[in-house]
DNA sequence: GCGAAACCTTGATTTTCGTCAACGGTTTTC
DNA sequence: GAAAACCGTTGACGAAAATCAAGGTTTCGC
């Protein structure tokens, strides 16, 4: 239990035993089905969730009642939103299990209190949004930059385990795209190799 | 001098007048005349920057030659590019002066310093890479999520002052148009109110 | 103060992507 | 095990934005 979380931890802000143990009293363990969801929109988003095992995705529906798929999460990462997260508002995404998952969870008063007593927690955090936001920098990038074959193929390279285990209608969702727009750049890759 | 600077920093996490000065070692100031570069794509970030006066552009060259703005920064504002300064790799980006500047400098090796022995200066950067986290996000949010028509809106709204002083041909770039795009847009909604 | 850039707009044309629709294959579900 | 839902592909069409081009205005540099 919770060897995930610890492994990540200790990736980036090595602990001693006694430490992890001081965590572990704020840890909660949590069970989701496939299709079940972490957040809800227009709830406040009461914990980030490190996914033990699992997957999901977070959407944000947009005024014409359209889905668009924002984040994909695997075992090992972190996920929650972090506006709602930090201001304690209602949130305008959603959080669901795309397939059966195991999360362990770290409440908002959890993770305060472990910011405030715990410098090594502060550091993880840190590293984790610097993390975050070097990698939704990238996205970004890349979307504005490349052509679209090139942003698949981009995709692709950083997340074949998201390609593999993910429907292509939800890449095309995560990329912006119609379903059959990607379904087409696909073709066209493939005719071309 | 590096008034903007501690007020930014006390915002976030009041600061002693001993923790100032103790802070004031390490800051360095420098001028930028406009159309002068802070980072050249090539060339590693070896500061963060934070504007006292003036304002800046980020700009990101693609495999076709394009130019295309990441990111704008005003009076207040920290700039750099993080990839490149957490990793002492060169940058695939450029940051330049759009009117003549006044920064203070954050060195790579002072940072770390500040780091390592002032709990205060990490919350600051945790809170300031946390605010620019959520920024981007929501950034990332309307482009995929609204009409053109509503995001160059929600970018009147957001950033005024950046429409104000940033010629149209830019902001047309930092939202993946080209000028043309955009001065339709205008147009659009002139007409329409 | 004058010439040259830079900037914004408008029109005509082309390209790209979304939408609509139909089909076949696979997986769920009861 | 059959019906239903889901999924990916393909084609035809239409809408939206890029590109190309030209003209007018403002700003900048000397």
């Amino acid at each position: 239990m919770y060897e995930v979380f610890f492994q990540k931890f200790n990736q980036r802000t090595p602990l001693t035993e006694d430490e992890e143990n001081f965590i572990k009293q704020y840890l909660i363990p949590k069970k989701l089905r496939k299709r079940q969801y972490l957040l809800q929109e227009g709830d406040v988003c009461k914990s980030i969730a490190l996914i033990e095992k699992g997957s999901m995705r977070t959407y944000l529906v947009d005024p014409a009642g359209q889905e668009h798929i924002t984040a994909f999460a695997l075992e090992g990462w972190t996920i929650g939103d972090l506006p709602s997260f930090q201001s304690e508002l209602p949130s305008i995404q959603n959080i669901e299990a795309l397939e059966d998952c195991e999360l362990v969870l770290v409440s908002k008063s959890a993770h305060d209190e472990l910011l405030k007593t715990m410098p090594k927690y502060e550091i993880y955090i840190r590293l984790l949004i610097t993390d975050a936001y070097m990698a939704l920098q990238k996205r970004t990038l890349n979307m504005i930059s490349l052509s679209l074959d090139d942003r698949y193929k981009a995709f692709i390279d950083t997340y074949p385990n998201i390609a593999q285990r993910v429907p292509q209608h939800m890449i095309a969702s995560y990329m912006g795209l119609s379903p059959e727009t990607l379904s087409r750049i696909r073709s066209r890759m493939n005719n071309s190799k």
